[in-house]
DNA sequence: ATGGCGCCACATTGGCGA
């Protein structure tokens, strides 16, 4: 089972370069971030039509997130449960006996913003209702735009970087208490390429110059983990026209 | 250096992303 998630930044503007991924990828799962689309205008039919069942939640401009399987998705869920947002940023789903988990974490904009005290706020409540979440599902897998970069090899520059947004140690810590869950990040399973990212300034030529931050994740239980054969940043879908500014990611699981 | 790019909307400028 081939897994991906992808903030594709607008889905409306995105969807050929969606098109053009699954058939060059063949994913079975895909989850995807900033569709920024209301559920009325979702590209069901499109994307129905090339193989796979849809789930959605999305709002005006802003956030939206949705997963696409080959096999049908049951259980969906949206939102985190008891916890109050309008944001549209989580939807989950189960496949077969693998419970998918499409996140999409808050910005924060700076350290010193409401929204980052709203980013930690969240990472709070995802973390609590995950911890139930595994408990039901063994088998689980958390993928999405996580909006921290976890390390500092997962960023370009991390003196310029160092207690900046996306790189600052509460985030950091709410990471590490994901990870405690007894998650695995997938991408380190493995040997991987030094410099690898995910995400790049759309400014200043930031992926020509591999100036990016490692933000999108796929966590795995340890059941999945142990099945966990290979992990890769797609960087090739960042080549292309009128990109999205982050690339996918993708984890491949033998059955 | 608060610039730069891309997308969206009560649009032709401002908010937001990361």
């Amino acid at each position: 089972m081939k897994l991906a998630a992808w903030n594709v930044n607008s889905l409306k503007v995105r969807l050929p370069q969606l098109l053009d991924f699954l058939a060059m990828r063949q994913p079975d799962v895909v989850c995807l971030q900033e569709t920024k689309l209301e559920n009325h205008n979702f590209p069901k039919a499109e994307i129905e039509a090339v193989g796979y069942q849809v789930a959605f939640s999305g709002q005006k401009t802003y956030n939206g997130v949705a997963i696409l399987s080959k096999k049908p998705l049951v259980d969906v869920q949206a939102g985190i449960p008891g916890f109050e947002d309008e944001q549209k940023r989580v939807l989950a789903a189960t496949v077969n006996d693998t419970r998918i988990v499409c996140i999409y974490i808050p910005n924060g904009q700076s350290v010193d913003s409401d929204k980052f005290q709203y980013k930690l706020k969240w990472l709070t409540a995802l973390t609590g209702w995950l911890k139930d979440e595994l408990t039901r599902h063994p088998r689980l897998a958390l993928l999405g735009d996580y909006n921290i970069a976890p390390e500092d090899r997962d960023v370009h520059d991390p003196v310029a970087w160092k207690d900046q947004v996306l790189c600052s140690e509460p985030e950091r810590d709410a990471f590490r208490k994901l990870i405690a869950l007894g998650l695995k990040d997938s991408f380190r399973l493995f040997e991987q390429p030094e410099e690898s990212y995910s995400w790049w300034d759309y400014r200043m030529m930031g992926f020509r110059r591999n100036h990016g931050l490692r933000i999108d994740h796929i966590l795995l239980s340890e059941a999945l983990a142990t099945h966990c054969t290979e992990s890769l940043i797609d960087r090739d879908m960042r080549k292309l026209e009128r990109p999205s500014d982050h690339a996918p990611v993708i984890a491949t699981l033998t059955d």
